[in-house]
DNA sequence: AATTATAAATACCGATCGGTATCTTTACGG
DNA sequence: CCGTAAAGATACCGATCGGTATTTATAATT
């Protein structure tokens, strides 16, 4: 197996579980040897640093669970409806995530906000990516007649998403998604008001 | 200063913030030796593994930011005006913590769910004991008729306290409060829908 | 003031950390 | 089919990790 861009997708593949599970500090190189039957070698010839393994993971990971999310939101046909898959997606997978150790932005913006610029820098970008998403998803909802135009926008969004990761955090420590079901049904029953029937 | 007691007090003390700051496995027993001018004799001598000086401290951090938050309720008058007041002190606190590194609750949930069973217990027995309160306060606010009583109060709980704990992540990590303003102000309306006047 | 218990300082342990220098192997262009 | 560049393996680096054994200093007891 002599094919670099095989090699460093497997060296991706293997570590971003175990970031996303341990911690960037708490992985350590030989966590990623091990996970990967590949050596330092192999590892350093394909990067510069541990942390470049742990930018490159994370971005993997949040494309995996991204990629999924966006096909909630595909299949939905109007705005509430794909508000409402969205929760629905993390209901399932608060538990059982694609990627072990839940949510990745949340678990990077945690451990990077004080200390790795480089790593925080990426998270502050995507989690302005996911807020555009959210704030074109409602707009477009008024603006097609789903949903009122009273709904502050950018106050609903933050609702919207901080509830989801806080309810993540609190579900994945107590090992049980009956908190996040909770925080989803008050939601989607919030979402209910502001629909236009 | 051969007093025990002290000694126990300032190693808590000053690694506390170590340790909401850098996280557990990132701060290492030179950190605290440093940050406390003690040396590694008198951690031992006082505590039996780093670990638990870690528990100790993640208490005593939690102690002081409850403490405050506790006084917040206290002072408010109405369910409603509590549910406000909390809203306002972290409004105020996101980006100047009592304690460096933001809310304890978060940053030790977050590192301890898939890792350190020990500190994970604490933080559910806590979050256990959040939840409660703030229940309890919707439903003395339901009885005393500030609260209309169709707000389906574990639902509602749920979403609040997820919504504060999420917007404090997004807001640290972006290093700027407005996300967290964002939100607190659609709570704030959210909150008058239910306040019977 | 001498004895005793223990708090705290010092010195040290093996293991592991992230990273590098060197050597070996492989794929590929000529 | 041979030479060459680079991918990857091996061996090694100093530093630091959490923890312990031993020594020193201090406060309390008699």
């Amino acid at each position: 197996m002599r094919n670099p861009e095989a090699t460093r997708k497997l060296i991706i593949d293997k570590s971003l579980a175990l970031f996303n599970t341990k911690g960037y500090q708490a992985t350590s190189l030989s966590d990623i040897t091990e996970a990967t039957g590949m050596t330092k070698g192999a590892i350093y010839a394909n990067f510069a640093s541990k942390e470049e393994v742990a930018v490159a993971a994370f971005s993997s990971a949040v494309e995996i669970v991204l990629g999924r999310v966006r096909e909630c939101i595909r299949q939905a046909p109007t705005a509430p409806l794909k508000l409402k898959a969205i929760l629905q997606y993390y209901e399932e997978y608060v538990l059982n995530p694609p990627i072990l150790g839940g949510c990745p932005v949340l678990n990077s913006a945690v451990e990077a906000d004080d200390n790795h610029p480089l790593l925080r820098t990426k998270v502050v970008r995507l989690i302005t990516k996911i807020k555009d998403s959210l704030r074109q998803i409602v707009h477009r909802g008024i603006l097609e007649k789903q949903l009122s135009k009273d709904l502050n926008v950018e106050g609903f969004v933050m609702l919207y998403y901080g509830a989801i990761e806080g309810a993540i955090m609190v579900s994945r420590v107590e090992g049980d998604k009956e908190s996040f079901t909770d925080m989803s049904q008050f939601l989607a029953y919030l979402i209910d008001q502001y629909t236009l029937s």
